[in-house]
DNA sequence: AATCAACACTTGTATATACAAGTGTTGATT
DNA sequence: AATCAACACTTGTATATACAAGTGTTGATT
């Protein structure tokens, strides 16, 4: 593992990234003007300035001229050029989640999951099951298949503390996804955990990852359609 | 309309994607350096620098440290990070579709649709709804309002010759989409021409699209959630 | 002919500085 | 009490400069 010096701005974005995440600036709270961050962290102004500037590209934070920067209006579709799953969009603004279970399988070769994993005979697939909430609701179910020749120590990870989305993408830096949307009635399971009804429409996204090596992960994302929008951003 | 000085940035920025959409300049080619560009519009070599890198992040240009800045591939950003509508699937197959109704409309500037499109006072839309039509069998419903400014003669088009989205990509080159996409049970009158029972849930996609002039229009597609599936493949 | 160090050129990061322009507060004037 | 000009502070644009770091070419050495 290469250790590169990260360079100042990085390390700016990723204080802030963390006193949002973590609660401590709330929604529309005032985030120190470039002057103050500059002499807080003994940068240029214009070192803090492009902090600023790129989690405002982000959607993170909101500025204007002559007030100031505050934290972003967490609801806001901020995304760009990705379709960003649900379970990222709740990261942002500072999520919960609980880990339901985890568990080690053996997957047949000829099942679809073998199949879409790129798995060889005899290898075995992790298991997780994670439910998001925000605000103390439930807010969307994550499935997750990972490949265990990629991600040895995926079921060792405390998914208390850390997503698997955040797990996988510092443990094997994710370089490409597909995403399959469907509209689709949840089974009773699935919408016991989300608390609707089980007539109400859900959004559920599988989600394919792959890292330099090859598909790192299968995610089943479920969430209530009517709750939640799946965004998109995208330039021709 | 307060005619602001435009910033010397744009001003490159803007002359980039001039030679870019003119043709001028082909995918892979050679752009200007930093310093080239700095001298050509007597600005600084920072000031240069933020047009480049507008650019990059918007997808219109790569860069390389040590070789320099190149126009992008056109074709691969596009597919890669899109969401495919439907239709779009579809008409790869060979498709049908039937032209159910077209209209004018008029707009209150109040209501959602108008600000949506960016509508001022007085201004109309048209409408037209087309159901699409795979193997005989009713596969997605488009509801779509066209501002009439930007496509003055979308009404007189024949949509059983071609499509609304394939009219309008020709008539006014889009640059740029956003997506929203639910899960929804759709009303009677909907489900009654896709043929589905009124409990099964449906992909209800919202689809803003701009050309260079400002949105085009606000397409509506409705599909069963159960037969179609909405695509994606995406790059980090 | 093959090798490779030196070099010119490129983008990336960072600083210090200047002025423009928008916002909200403070305090004198009415 | 109400008004509003002055002011401090904020973000936005722009410049000049320095060095780091990656790339491709050139030319001397082998």
């Amino acid at each position: 593992m290469k250790q590169v010096k990260a360079a100042k701005f990085t390390i700016i974005k990723d204080h802030i990234c963390k006193m949002i995440e973590s609660g401590e600036w709330l929604q529309h709270s005032k985030v120190p003007s470039e002057n103050a961050l500059a002499e807080q962290f003994s940068v240029s102004r214009m070192t803090a300035r492009r902090a600023l500037q790129e989690l405002t590209e982000q959607g993170l934070l909101v500025r204007s001229q002559g007030a100031g920067t505050f934290v972003a209006t967490f609801k806001s579709q901020s995304s760009l050029l990705e379709i960003r799953n649900i379970a990222d969009e709740i990261q942002e603004r500072g999520h919960q989640h609980h880990s339901i279970q985890i568990a080690l399988i053996s997957v047949d070769v000829n099942e679809e999951l073998a199949i879409l994993l790129g798995l060889k005979e005899s290898e075995t697939v992790y298991y997780s099951e994670v439910l998001h909430f925000e605000n103390d609701e439930p807010i969307q179910l994550e499935q997750r298949y990972v490949n265990s020749k990629l991600v040895p120590e995926y079921l060792q990870q405390n998914f208390a503390e850390i997503t698997p989305h955040e797990y996988l993408s510092s443990e094997a830096p994710l370089t490409e996804a597909t995403n399959e949307v469907e509209a689709v009635i949840a089974n009773k399971d699935i919408c016991s955990l989300l608390q609707v009804d089980s007539s109400i429409p859900c959004l559920q996204v599988k989600r394919r990852t792959w890292s330099s090596k090859g598909v790192v992960s299968l995610a089943i994302l479920t969430a209530p359609g009517n709750k939640y929008r799946l965004g998109s951003h995208l330039i021709f």
